[in-house]
RNA sequence: AGCGGGGUGGGGUAGCCAGGAAAUCCCGACGGGCCCAUAACCCGUAGAUCAGUGGUUCAAAUCCACUCCCCGCUACCA
């Protein structure tokens, strides 16, 4: 029987588009290792879904006044089209909303449940009887009893910074419906994630082979002691509760969708017409089971679901490696989906190939430290690399090939230099290999882009355009083995780069995909003979400028830069460095801001002065006091701080600079502003990208004199 | 400030978890070659006290302690 590989990548959240984020952090490495083996004639099953259920997506749903149902729809469908664009071979992406997924969850509920590992036990949470429902912590507001702030959180009190119980709080209201809710005491179920504590400890030391990380990371937890957790909640979005006294409750998410593992194999298996077909992976002793996810989910798989395999059928596949990731950032900030500094999968495809984004990805993955996804970068190892190194030498060798015979040539003598590049290929089959069944897919990559630079330079000895004017027969030859190295490239790259491998595939006259074929092809013979197709570049080069540009001016059009007076100043009534500015901004009125000066600006010296604003910004709470936009301020390398000096300008007259045109948006988000880098010149007026910031009345300048380079907040 | 992750030639990294001849690969710089190829490719040269200090050891980038710096999450960052 062939052996047997299980992959089950995490499961993405229902409520937001994909970033490359996620794609290098677990979609990616689970595609090249499920091609990978795919060619070595291993049964791979590699199964996800969208992750369906759960508060924020009911969240979501009230927000964009409409039901759960549909949020999860329109991204379950997002989602699939975009793991496919990507390249991610799934043998099923399916989703936790299934027929099928709850009833395998409830069984397995059941059974715990019966097992003892599933018990019932009080909990003391807030009701409101107006709205007839259990408040969740966010939902709960009340007098933080440690600072008195009136508008703390159940979890948290926004001004003092303490972790709060909701029983706490004194004066507690519903923040949906502002009633009184009532402390009742709700029954849940608790999975006994301690019963199992021995029995995992046991099965770790086992599991020598996993990252480091991954090691460590479950064994802090480990260290802290298992505590068990309550699997049931008080909402209505869900999977039902398969015990009587339980109907107003659903299982907690994170419960049934690790599950989706064990439901997806079952539904492949329906789908495929045999319905037993997944005890094959489940319950096969030989059969490998692989989980890629990112670092945040590791505890999950490490220890949660492994709890739930136990518990619930000892004669199921434990995983046997959880290869998980770090985070890949933008610039240094993490990709995240609540933040707005992704890049999301739908725009980049509309921009970029596949695989140009995939190399990125692949040998810039996050497979030890966190890694950066830098534009400039980006560009260099498209240009460089995947077009200047491998396409290249594809290119060259086919085309060369191509021209000047039409066909495969024949191979004949060889000299030592032909059997050192034919040795190369097997070298770099091993070494491909070794990586790949090791999860170093850079390392992996590595290798097989190295036998390309080989290539190159053995073409460039041997100089087959000299030879092909006096010994066409040694040119052949020459050729020949180049085209072996391109066949071998093709293989070697097509778990990375599945797209490009295929053309090159067709391209050498192979009329089945790469994908079906065998990964020891890539030491085959060529048929001397076949003719070749017209060679086109695999691979376009990028240009830093046109990508990179209109993204950030992008951002600064966003911005409603304006000119206010401050008509009067207090001390926020929480926090020690804050000012309350009210302010008039002319034909928008007057508004409230919240300012960090009052380490730098007496109160006399900010009244009456002219400052710039960001008009549009998001409003947010600041130490219980909302502030509606933020002003300009100046702070260079020595900390001193300075406002921005509109003149004599109107209050709410407009701040603008020349070239980019002004499309402020309503609301711009905290995290685009952060986008924008203004400093101060050498003659202290503000600038953006070395255009000057001015109003109708003239140049902003600096209030203070700060040195050049100062940067605007 | 709390928690987490890092600091290796100009930039980006590998190696460090299982210490052993002063260190991998890519880009960049400089010099040379080639002209088949998407001004691509090939060869050569320069460039690192492996953040700092102290310790363990016959031996440390690799183990331990402390310090400094950077980044992410959280926060009176607005």
């Amino acid at each position: 029987m062939k052996k047997k590989i299980y992959i089950g990548v995490a499961w993405p959240y229902a409520n937001g588009s994909l970033h490359l984020g996620h794609i290098a952090g677990c979609y990616l490495p689970a595609d090249i290792f499920a091609r990978y083996n795919r060619m070595k004639g291993r049964d791979v099953l590699m199964v996800s879904g969208s992750d369906e259920h759960g508060t924020p997506i009911t969240i979501t749903a009230e927000n964009e006044k409409t039901t759960p149902q549909d949020i999860v729809d329109k991204y379950n469908k997002e989602h699939t089209e975009n793991m496919k664009q990507m390249g991610i071979s799934f043998d099923l992406f399916t989703r936790t909303t299934t027929k099928n997924h709850e009833k395998v969850v409830q069984d397995i509920f059941l059974t715990l449940y019966n097992k003892g590992y599933i018990y019932k036990k009080n909990v003391k949470a807030f009701y409101c009887n107006h709205c007839n429902r259990f408040l969740p912590d966010r939902y709960i507001e009340g007098t933080c009893p440690y600072c008195g702030n009136e508008k703390a959180r159940g979890d948290q009190c926004d001004e003092c910074g303490k972790m709060l119980d909701p029983e706490e709080l004194k004066n507690v209201k519903c923040k949906i419906c502002g009633g009184t809710p009532e402390i009742k005491v709700s029954e849940h179920l608790f999975f006994a994630l301690s019963k199992f504590e021995s029995k995992l400890k046991k099965w770790i030391k086992k599991n020598k082979h996993w990252k480091s990380s991954v090691l460590k990371f479950t064994e802090n937890w480990l260290k802290e002691g298992l505590k068990d957790r309550a699997i049931t909640r008080d909402i209505n979005w869900g999977i039902k509760v398969p015990v009587d006294g339980f109907e107003d409750k659903r299982i907690y998410v994170w419960f049934d969708a690790v599950i989706g593992y064990l439901s997806a194999s079952k539904e492949w298996s329906q789908k495929i017409g045999s319905p037993d077909k997944w005890v094959e992976w489940w319950r096969n002793k030989d059969a490998k089971h692989y989980y890629f996810l990112a670092k945040d989910n590791i505890p999950f798989h490490t220890l949660i679901w492994p709890s739930i395999l136990m518990g619930y059928d000892e004669t199921l596949n434990l995983p046997y490696d959880i290869p998980a990731n770090e985070y890949l950032r933008l610039k240094g900030e993490q990709f995240s989906k609540s933040r707005g500094t992704a890049i999301w999968i739908p725009n980049i495809l509309e921009k970029f190939d596949v695989d140009a984004v995939r190399y990125y990805l692949s040998i810039n993955m996050p497979e030890n430290k966190d890694t950066s996804w830098m534009w400039d970068d980006f560009v260099a190892k498209n240009n460089d690399e995947l077009v200047g190194a491998y396409g290249n030498f594809v290119h060259r060798v086919v085309t060369f090939t191509y021209k000047n015979f039409g066909e495969i040539p024949a191979l004949k003598e060889l000299d030592d230099f032909d059997k050192e590049a034919l040795e190369k290929i097997k070298e770099t089959s091993m070494k491909v290999s070794e990586a790949i069944e090791k999860c170093s897919f850079k390392k992996g990559l590595r290798a097989a882009m190295n036998l390309a630079q080989f290539g190159n330079f053995y073409f460039d000895q041997k100089q087959p355009w000299n030879l092909v004017k006096n010994d066409k027969e040694g040119c052949g030859t020459v050729l020949h083995i180049c085209l072996k190295i391109v066949k071998a490239l093709a293989v070697f790259m097509a778990p990375y780069l599945p797209f490009s491998s295929d053309k090159i595939w067709n391209v050498l006259g192979y009329k089945e995909s790469i994908h079906t074929i065998s990964w020891d092809q890539c030491l085959e013979d060529l048929k001397a003979g076949v003719e070749l197709e017209k060679p086109r570049p695999l691979f376009k080069k990028l240009s830093l400028e046109e990508i990179i540009v209109p993204a950030e001016e992008e951002v600064f059009s966003k911005l409603d830069l304006r000119v206010a007076r401050v008509i009067d100043v207090k001390d926020h009534p929480n926090a020690d460095t804050l000012y309350l500015l009210n302010l008039d901004v002319g034909e928008l009125g007057k508004r409230v801001i919240v300012a960090g000066m009052k380490p730098y600006y007496s109160k006399d010296e900010i009244k009456g002065k002219s400052i710039v604003i960001v008009s549009n910004l998001k409003p947010a709470v600041i130490r219980g006091v909302k502030s509606n936009g933020m002003l300009l301020a100046a702070e260079d390398e020595n900390g001193v701080c300075s406002l921005l000096n509109p003149g004599d300008a109107t209050p709410g007259s407009k701040v603008v600079i020349d070239g980019i045109p002004q499309e402020p948006v309503n609301v711009l988000e905290f995290d685009d502003f952060k986008k924008v880098n203004m400093i101060v010149d050498e003659n202290q007026k503000a600038t953006y990208k070395g255009r000057i910031l001015y109003t109708e009345k003239g140049d902003v300048v600096s209030d203070r004199p700060v040195k050049k380079g100062a940067k605007i907040l």
